[in-house]
DNA sequence: TTGTAAGCGTTATCAT
DNA sequence: ATGATAACGCTTACAA
């Protein structure tokens, strides 16, 4: 039993016979306190007895009758991934402001996406975030009768989303590489269908295409996106080219940071100079993306600020539900809105392209690791 | 309304009617499958039916009756700090296997522990799992009537805990500096009184003393656990040690990683070279260890197995309250589990001191940066 | 303004 | 083995 001491729960029964009234009249009073259609001096009664018997209300019991749990589910790919773990943070918190609990879920081998929902199916949930967990591979009736908002996943659906600029951010990374004089380019990207991280690739395939520069085959490499991919992508890479069955890139973009620090982590590991040798550019701005020498140079994604939003947008959703009210402003926020702008964070990963001379170094990495004095402070 | 498709949702009821029984004999079907005082026939029927009606049960409803709601709560000071994500990856990972449902709170500044304790008891929460919320310091009746885990904290309360070896975390730097050759140390911990970081500091400082080493008050530093406290008291030892104030350390431990990555990132923005000039140490062993320069000594403590520790103790005393079966096996089980083990893990943030004539290095660290070859690879 | 009655979807305690 | 019947604690009409 989960429960000791069985019968000390005091409920708004109790409260009702100290105060005097009947119960439902507790109710009235305890549950919309605004609306108050009770006299000044019951309603003091009641409260002086709630408070000096402790009441809690039972909002399982609420739950019942109302149909709703006043709880959010978010069902997220990965709690360990800090860009996740900071969109968590950022719905959390906005739940906890507004009175609603978190249920958290993470989807993966040992429990999918659809297992999770069915239970929160079954608790009653108000509504669900899922954030990068392919909601449009989901069977369609998953989601039925659920309120959801979706995270960076592909829009025109039947469920609002919040996303950020992925495609800019890409493009962010393509023009700064670009600016900086590099050609030949690299890109590591997810091995799995992630709308979001696949945003960002294209808009960076999009943006060296734009310029004239092509992102050739062989250059383009998935894996998972955490750091163990990362490196074993980057060495891959750096293996195939010193085979010679690479363009030797220059610069390489990679769909975010984890990947981009097992990338790094390669390069340190393999001797590769960054960024002499090699720029490299992530994307989330992750904590962990100042720390590494060098800085890694990415581009900034508000996580933090998308959890919240996402969480603001679905109790918004809550409160007037899309059927109801035909007759409210034609679109005032129905529609997703407008991507979170991304920005580029120059650091110290990328730096122009080593000269022509040396532009084959890559292929000849050296096996055993050299350094290089750094240019800057910071 | 947060439930479209108000009257869409099946019920035992429904299922009873299409199955031609009763509505109870609906629940004793679905409910305790293994219990089945039903008849094989009568069971197949209401199975079937309920399959076709795509039945759900509403947990809620069951909750209220029983007086529980198959969910945890889980509490914890910073969802972003890596650690913790690993804490709370490995509990929701037991507790979904286990048909738990997880109410993840963030404890802080905007809402305190003891709120999220007071929603947790209105949402009849089966049991909780407190990590480095401070539970000594909280009031005793938020505890009242609650199963609770406590991770870290100080034992001999009134709930069962698990913990890791924190005393043996401070013991295992203590004596890798040491046997390195260290004799002036520094300390970087908490600036609040989370337990399990104290006991980190007091097992470092006592096998100091027992080495016959004692850590000068000075260089004893207090800040937030996180990279920019850690950057912050790196600063601020590095600056009085420049003015003279300190005996010149080589060798720094922190009470967590992050503080040592934000003391590495600030040795590296001040030159101080690491390890050649500062050894440091950090505790927890997150991932973002081995991908600074230098990789980070560290004491790794299996944050994961942990959360998941909790989770599965704490399921496992809803199923035998501590109160009932006095005449279960002594104490078996019942009692915390001893802690679990951590282990040193030798990186490149930790080497000798530096001979004597170079021992002043710290306070004359140069204001630029400065970098040396690196020793081997890895 | 307040009390009475009904019901939310289960489980649990009885008879049958 | 199964079916009534009563909780569980609350909200929501509807009377009074």
């Amino acid at each position: 039993m989960p429960q000791r001491s069985a019968k000390l729960r005091v409920t708004t029964k109790d409260v009702a016979a100290r105060a005097g009234v009947s119960q439902p009249t507790v109710s009235l009073v305890l549950s919309r306190s605004a609306h108050a259609r009770v006299a000044p001096e019951t309603r003091e009664r009641v409260l002086k007895a709630a408070a000096e018997l402790g009441y809690r209300p039972n909002v399982l019991a609420r739950g019942l009758v109302q149909r709703r749990s006043y709880a959010l589910g978010i069902i997220v790919p990965d709690i360990r991934n800090p860009f996740f773990a900071d969109v968590i943070s950022g719905a959390e918190r906005v739940a906890a402001e507004e009175g609603y609990a978190v249920l958290l879920c993470e989807a993966g081998d040992a429990i999918p996406a659809e297992r999770h929902l069915e239970t929160l199916h079954g608790r009653l949930i108000d509504g669900v975030i899922l954030d990068a967990v392919g909601a449009a591979a989901l069977d369609e009736n998953m989601l039925q009768g659920l309120n959801v908002v979706l995270i960076d996943e592909p829009p025109g659906g039947r469920w609002p989303g919040v996303a950020t600029d992925a495609a800019g951010a890409g493009r962010l990374a393509a023009e700064h590489l670009l600016a900086l004089g590099h050609r030949r380019f690299a890109f590591i990207g997810p091995a799995v269908d992630v709308h979001g991280l696949r945003l960002r690739e294209r808009g960076f395939v999009q943006a060296l295409r734009s310029a004239g520069v092509a992102l050739e085959s062989a250059a383009l490499r998935r894996a998972p996106a955490t750091v163990a991919g990362g490196q074993a992508a980057m060495r891959a890479l750096l293996a195939d080219a010193a085979a010679g069955g690479l363009p030797r890139p220059t610069a390489l973009f990679c769909a975010n940071d984890l990947v981009a620090l097992g990338a790094l982590k390669a390069c340190a590991t393999a001797g590769v100079r960054v960024p002499e040798t090699l720029s490299i550019v992530g994307c989330d701005d992750i904590e962990m993306a100042r720390l590494v020498t060098p800085e890694l140079t990415t581009v900034a994604v508000p996580a933090r600020e998308l959890g919240a939003r996402a969480a603001r947008l679905l109790i918004r959703q809550l409160a007037d539900p899309p059927d109801a009210k035909p007759d409210a402003k034609p679109d005032a926020g129905r529609p997703s809105q407008r991507p979170l702008p991304v920005r580029l964070v120059t650091r110290g990963s990328t730096a122009a392209p080593p000269p022509p001379d040396d532009a084959a170094a890559v292929a000849r990495a050296p096996q055993r690791p050299r350094r290089v004095p750094r240019k800057g402070g910071r």
